[in-house]
DNA sequence: ATGCGTATTCTATATAGCGGAACAATGAGC
DNA sequence: GCTCATTGTTCCGCTATATAGAATACGCAT
């Protein structure tokens, strides 16, 4: 036998977070027996429990006396979301991606109808792409922008299509060619920007997915095309998905 | 003297809750000794709760040694939202009332006498009301909050009634006046809120229903009163009530 | 080496939380 | 109306439990 030496568990902390879970996951009230009932917990254990949760904000008293969860769990869940580094969990593949193209890699989350670089590693090459942290760019036009238009599609493409700029003679202005560049996309499982926000800046994107399947950001790499030779496409993109579901992966970790 | 007999708090369960808060308030991990510092306690004690939280799931060890939350606690708070995907549903609408007026978009639920926003739209106009996801505010104080009161007024209004708290010189802290209120946002179908939670800031709310007839949240624009034209009053609230109508058919194809 | 700041383990002790039973409040059935 | 069944709440004595504090171990400077 093993003394594994199992750490120790405050009962009282377990047993808590356990009615919380228990609450959450209901739509409606439960009383205090079939919450007893339901954890194998003593009615009076749960009684008090209950009672600690309902005086720290936790949990709420319904009308008709049962107890219910508040939003407060979803609220302090939330600044973990917040606070998330994306950039930390995203750091080594982006990294990697640098290692693999020598070009720019950049990691974005979606603003609205833009996208937002929150990082990226210079190309190491003598001519590159150029684009700040904390810069912008039109979601439509963008190897990372069109990574997550295509995730929200639905929600975003009436919007998008009510603003389509043209910046470039590649950039899609008909929505009838965005909605076949999305679908393409999809199935693609990466997006090319063929050079439609800056000429001659290629660049290529794939989203990043929260544990839920909600979408976080995107990694992308920008290449001029001049740097960009046959094949160099599909090995770019490959790479980017690959980096991208990696880092989903990474944040299943978390 | 009010014999309270204030409700005991199981002392393990709340340090322990503590802990998680301090720790999902954090962008980076923490040691041991500032943790304990930071809330308080014995640096012992500190341990053996982030180790049964580590243990639990709801926390993690840090590559450095630090603790850090996990998004646990996120994945069970947002059970609680997602029994509605009221955000899905919504953000079409969303983004069609912020094109259209330009000004800062809310989603909100009810929890008990408060709502909580549960997603929103940032104003695109330089000055901007402001108000966190996640953030809370009274119910009969803003337009999506009173949209909501309105709704279940018979079951809400003594437990308000006793809650009449003034926020600004507008806050509605009479229940003549707020019955009056009441049955006006009824009749008109979406509520306004002329500043009474924050001075300044008018807003405006209708209810989204679920196919059953129950409530399941609201809408809002909340605008700046100088960003606010004479008439501009009734054509947003006619639009929130369009909105929240319309998110309350996407309702009825779920 | 040495000292200082951590994290972790140990242990004796008090007490916090526990279960069970008693009590109150509800509501259903007749 | 009354009973009976079920739920929510309080009480209380016991002991398992969480606690504090000291002891130990580690890491990292200088």
């Amino acid at each position: 036998m093993s003394k594994d030496s199992e750490p120790r568990v405050d009962s009282t902390l377990s047993k808590g977070l356990a009615i919380l879970e228990e609450l959450t996951g209901m739509k409606s009230g439960i009383g205090v027996s079939d919450l007893s009932r339901e954890l194998g917990l003593t009615k009076s254990n749960t009684f008090r429990l209950l009672q600690t949760l309902t005086t720290l904000g936790y949990v709420r008293r319904e009308p008709d006396r049962s107890y219910a969860a508040t939003l407060k769990a979803w609220q302090i869940g939330r600044s973990v979301v917040e606070n998330l580094n994306l950039r930390a969990a995203a750091s080594q593949m982006m990294l990697y991606l640098s290692e693999e193209t020598k070009e720019t890699i950049y990691l974005a989350v979606r603003d609205g109808l833009n996208i937002v670089y929150i990082d990226k590693i210079e190309s190491t090459k003598p001519i590159r792409s150029w684009n700040p942290i904390g810069g912008a760019a039109p979601i439509y036009c963008v190897g990372t922008g069109k990574a997550l238009l295509a995730e929200d599609y639905r929600l975003l493409r009436d919007q998008v299509a009510a603003n389509l700029q043209q910046y470039t003679d590649r950039t899609i202005t008909d929505v009838e060619a965005l909605d076949k560049d999305m679908a393409a996309t999809k199935l693609r499982g990466y997006a090319i920007d063929t050079g439609e926000f800056r000429p001659n800046v290629l660049s290529f994107g794939a989203a990043i997915h929260l544990p839920n399947g909600e979408t976080a950001g995107a990694l992308g790499v920008s290449v001029p095309d001049i740097n960009l030779g046959e094949g160099d496409s599909d090995r770019i993109g490959a790479l980017v998905q690959h980096a991208a579901s990696s880092v989903s992966e990474n944040l299943r970790r978390l």
